[in-house]
DNA sequence: GTGCCGGCTCAAAACGCTTTGAGGAAGTTG
DNA sequence: CAACTTCCTCAAAGCGTTTTGAGCCGGCAC
């Protein structure tokens, strides 16, 4: 049926060894047989059987990244930094793994991967603050590059935009409007971000004198609902504050839409930054953001990063931080 | 290292063959022997080699999707559909792979996946009027399940909404209610499902004694910009439509965002239906929708008939057509 | 007691590739 | 011209399973 090794080989009156030399570029073969070896494949359409040669060599030329569904898909940044691993793989002829997993199964998925050899290298994406999936990877010892840190005793290769200084920024930049009463929905706090996020709001807030009052944080879940619940929950009390920010995008849309049904003025009444990308799919409103700029180059970068970890450079040494930057837009006034 | 079939059988004192036979549950093995076998792999944590297993048997138990990078997997209903897939896959402990594609590379990941064995059957989403990947499936011989249909010679399995019976709901609504000036916002043509809606669209106007206006059809992408401009277009006309229908979620969304950038009161001035949920994001409007009910139920059934496929059935008896129903919101008034 | 059948088990041959270790044919050196 | 390289090529041994075909053993029918 399809064509082999064998038969290509037998075609060309030539070893299977020295085909397979030939295709994969090893030195030990002569140019001429090289370009003997190479038309006759292509003619051919000859296509290595991945499976075989994964059996063989013991490596797949894929890397996996496991997904929980559905909400996470769904961030438009998220979608990006694929984009960015994708480019960069298909340079190398290597493919992206993507599985999803329903919420609970999730190490189950990662023993699978790992333990049934399908990819070389993983991205950990989300991590968590004691982060099961690292600690067993690490263990394992399968190639992963994270993206966020994490709370572990071995050094892993992570890439991450630096969650303290953005919220910092996001603090002062309010603090700077004049606001005193500023209000933060975070997503669950044993998600690495948010932890560095709502802590560096707690310190930014004090460094400058002001004291954080608790019924002006929330976590919830990162998504659309959880964000407007939060958003609602904050406008019950009693003193509401000036002004609320967002750790996440999905929540963000959720509190945005929140504010809209109670007919508050965005950035008049309540000033709003958001974390992460906002698009113009919000109501005709340009909400100021915490961006994580160029997510395709992020992508790109952690998979390069993996590959440097397959040819050996130390965890230690491939850990990358980006600083986020403050898109002023149309939801953030000065308070009077 | 890792424990194999060969040390198993070794420590058991058993051939590999009677091993692999009573963990595949295969009958010829005695109770005794396969209680004996489980106990000994589940104590040494035996997981068996995929990749070799499926250069055995030719079988990989992972089923493909191949997906055009990044707009199509923001679509919340295609994520649903995703898992609704998984779910039905997991309990067969079977995996789902997505390979994200960049567009244009779209034929070679499809070339690749099914050359390279990587999958026993793939899942075609957004088929085309004339889908090269549909013919290059067929001709090869590997299982697939459609998600649309498409104009072959060959007949095929496939899942779909109807989408003819769903735009005439969706026009007739609009007439009862009095329009006459209705205009439509389509994906591509060349995407089956905007071609069977443009379709209907116009035989059901005609159907009912109303011209069809061509300035009031405009096709485009299916993402947010060109739902934007598509209804920037149609506002700029002469005599604009009082009501408008936008074929696909993404597009929906950028049109609602160019009537209240128009500050254009949507459901007063202007009616509008979209094509798929809308979810509570768009500026407090709860939109009226076509909308395609149980989307999870609709992965799990396009799974279901791959399984069916591989078993043997003949893919003209696998063709499932769901029916779309409208959900009526506050986007659509009378016409005076 | 011979023949046969059913229930278990096994050795060996795939599956399609990579990699190792060996070796032949030139070319180079003394 | 022998000895030593260097360059290229090859046969064979894996990789970890599944699957095939054969064989053994005890029981049952004649």
């Amino acid at each position: 049926m399809t064509i082999n090794l064998k038969k290509l080989a037998e075609s060309l009156g030539i070893s299977e060894t020295t085909v397979s030399r030939a295709l994969n570029g090893y030195p030990e073969v002569s140019e001429r047989t090289r370009e003997r070896v190479l038309a006759a494949a292509q003619l051919a359409g000859y296509r290595p059987n991945p499976m075989a040669r994964s059996l063989a060599s013991g490596r797949t030329n894929a890397v996996g990244i496991i997904h929980p569904l559905p909400n996470e898909l769904a961030d438009p940044m998220f979608m990006q930094v694929v984009a960015g691993m994708i480019q960069t793989l298909e340079t190398r002829q290597m493919d992206l793994i993507i599985a999803p997993v329903s919420q609970n199964n999730e190490m189950r998925s990662y023993q699978h991967m790992v333990h049934g050899k399908k990819v070389d290298g993983l991205i950990v994406s989300r991590t968590r603050l004691y982060d099961e999936r690292i600690a067993y990877l690490t263990n394992y010892g399968l190639p992963f590059v994270a993206h966020g840190r994490t709370r572990v005793n071995k050094p892993h290769a992570w890439f991450d935009y630096d969650n303290e200084s953005g919220m910092q920024i996001a603090v002062e930049y309010l603090l700077s409007h004049n606001h005193q009463r500023i209000g933060l929905i975070s997503a669950p706090l044993d998600m690495n971000f948010a932890r560095q996020r709502c802590d560096s709001f707690k310190v930014t807030l004090q460094n400058n004198g002001v004291a954080v009052n608790p019924a002006y944080l929330i976590d919830g879940a990162n998504d659309r609902r959880s964000g407007y619940l939060a958003m609602q929950k904050i406008l019950e009390g009693p003193t509401p504050p000036s002004a609320i920010i967002v750790d996440n995008h999905m929540s963000g849309v959720g509190a945005v839409r929140a504010l809209l049904d109670k007919g508050i003025a965005i950035g008049k009444q309540m000033s709003v930054i958001v974390w992460g990308k906002m698009e113009d799919s919000l109501a005709g409103y340009h909400v100021t953001t915490i961006e994580q700029p160029n997510p395709d180059q992020a992508g790109a970068k952690m998979i390069e990063m993996l590959l440097e970890l397959q040819s050996g450079t130390p965890p230690a040494e491939l850990q990358e931080l980006w600083q986020p930057v403050l898109l002023p837009g149309d939801t953030v006034s000065r308070y009077k």
